[in-house]
DNA sequence: CACGTTATATGAAACGTTTCACATCTCTCG
DNA sequence: CGAGAGATGTGAAACGTTTCATATAACGTG
């Protein structure tokens, strides 16, 4: 007997001589008489058979794909968020359709369009565009970034994170604090890191200023700013909250090269919470996000759209963590 | 005019008043009248039509789907590589459907099965499974794992790796060296760094041994090793080559807590050429591969499938950075 | 001007599923 | 014992493309 190449359901029917719609059920756990379903199995055991996903999502309307966009896999906390998403997604039988944009909000808007004619089910998106919008009724999970009115997005709570690092470096002693951030103009809930911040420092009547860097690249005014405000090898400040983890720690070299004991004179709380793959440790005091809880929230928001309607913002606690750069 | 939720090419077809092939002849750039082009252009904008891939697929038997294996994206190095085949994929107008297999041999095969389903055009994989075949003529090419023959696969030059870390150990004035190697038993690409190695060590005549850590979680067995060969404060050996960046940084760190001085008493290289990403340092002296090339080379070699006899092997170049764990 | 030759547009059939109206079979109960 | 209800299997139709055999238009030539 021949085996076709490619067996399809009608020949996994002949073979088992039953019809076409029994196949369909067996295959889709619909209950179907006892012999039945074992002379199908059987046929599909014996001829090698598997579902043609492109058929199925033709007829359907159900592909089981999620577009993941995300600006970059350079980045640790967007890989890390990356792989716990797409973990969590094949736990719920999907599958993750990766998309790397760069960065660039005209790559995110092709790619939306690629994940539209991919007829995906769901988009979960890291972006950096304005706004965020397609046509077609596929839902939306937005991480981090606040989009228009229906959108739901998933944050780790960053406003509380502000006031934690706040605290945190009151408490160990810190008296004029300083808020450093880079980050473009767009709507993003990192924005809350720094309102957080500065609503703990008012509340702690404790002196702060803040700097800020629109470009990611070039550091050099932070540097300028950070170089003009010591004084004899003596920082103004005492304590550093910074909007990012890679942030605290170019920082923390920075003050190092120019003789600034860290954390004796000057200590620093990062935002992210990475770690050092080779040895676990954090890269620097953080505070933590919750990550894979995160990649949870985001899918279980994406899949159980319609049942109920989502909530316009989901905000996930955080944790303080020491790790060298402060005093505790 | 009831505008459809989603347009078809029939719907197109109708709105510019032209047959269902005519459509598909612009859809897919195929020559045609110029006045029939721009009348089912006008009518696709006007619809906001965009083909449906599942259909396509469905009837032609080609997704642009390339399925890509990885074990995690903890990993910076796995994160990173798959970054840029992603990128590299979507240039070639491709997509890539990630799946995360956690070291685990049971889910790599469920995850060909599931590509298998999706129809994907190709299988790019960083594996743990001790072999690894698909049914299906679906075309696949492997990372630092080599198969069963004909998958071809993808690597840095491991060998010539291990030789250019004695080489360099030895050039910086280091006497009796090291090999650490953390590693299953599967037959990967990853065992000619230690061959390279103690080769380059045979015909510079120079002291040599290696340890080995099968189990990639408790290194208790290599501090032992390494504390054993400590006396006063002096190893024995004064080079070590460990066969990952990450496994470099781990015995780094212990011999510090040792109170052995690196780069002064001991000198280490590791493999891989990993940075931080906060600094863009490289984490320590280190191999580095050319992930990015490694990636465009995958791509090729699974794409030009069929053109001509695909090389079994292809091996990129290595070369040697310091990053503070080696006296230059 | 009629005929042959290209070039180009047409639309039916097919891809492998899911779905659903219908056919068939099995019981139950009067 | 026969009718009716319930359960279960059947297979045609449809999903939105691509492809290809055919129809049509346009043009050059004798």
């Amino acid at each position: 007997m021949k085996k076709a190449a490619n067996p399809t359901m009608k020949d996994v029917a002949r073979e088992a001589g039953v019809a076409l719609g029994t196949v369909s059920k067996v295959i889709n756990n619909i209950p179907v008489g006892e012999s039945y379903r074992v002379r199908v199995e059987k046929a599909i055991e014996k001829l090698g058979y598997h579902v043609n996903n492109y058929a199925r999502g033709l007829k359907s309307n159900r592909t089981n794909c999620v577009a993941l966009l995300m600006p970059s896999l350079y980045h640790p906390f967007f890989a890390i968020l990356t792989d716990e998403l797409t973990a969590c997604l094949m736990r719920h039988d999907y599958r993750s359709l990766l998309m790397i944009t760069n960065y660039d909000p005209e790559a995110e808007k092709k790619c939306l369009i690629l994940g539209q004619q991919n007829k995906v089910d769901g988009v979960i998106a890291l972006t950096y565009s304005p706004d965020l919008k397609i046509d077609d009724a596929i839902p939306i999970v937005t991480i981090d970034r606040h989009f228009s009115g229906d959108i739901p997005c998933v944050s780790s709570d960053n406003y509380r994170g502000g006031e934690l690092a706040a605290e945190k470096l009151v408490e160990l002693g810190c008296e004029k604090l300083l808020y450093m951030r880079i980050g473009s103009e767009l709507p993003s809930e990192v924005y809350k890191r720094g309102d957080g911040f500065e609503s703990a420092c008012r509340r702690l009547r404790v002196d702060h200023s803040q700097v800020i860097l629109c470009d990611e690249d070039t550091e050099a005014p932070f540097y300028t700013y950070l170089r003009e405000h010591i004084h004899d090898g003596k920082p103004e400040y005492d304590g550093i909250f910074c909007n990012s983890d890679s942030l605290a720690c170019r920082v923390y070299d920075f003050l190092a090269e120019q003789g600034v004991s860290v954390p004796r004179d000057v200590q620093i709380i990062g935002y992210d919470g990475l770690k050092n793959y080779a040895t676990g440790r954090y890269l620097c005091s953080t505070i933590v996000q919750p990550i894979s809880q995160m990649a949870e929230t985001a899918v279980n928001l994406l899949l159980n759209t319609g049942s109920f309607p989502a909530p316009a913002n989901v905000c996930l606690p955080v944790a303080y963590a020491p790790g060298g750069t402060t005093r505790e």
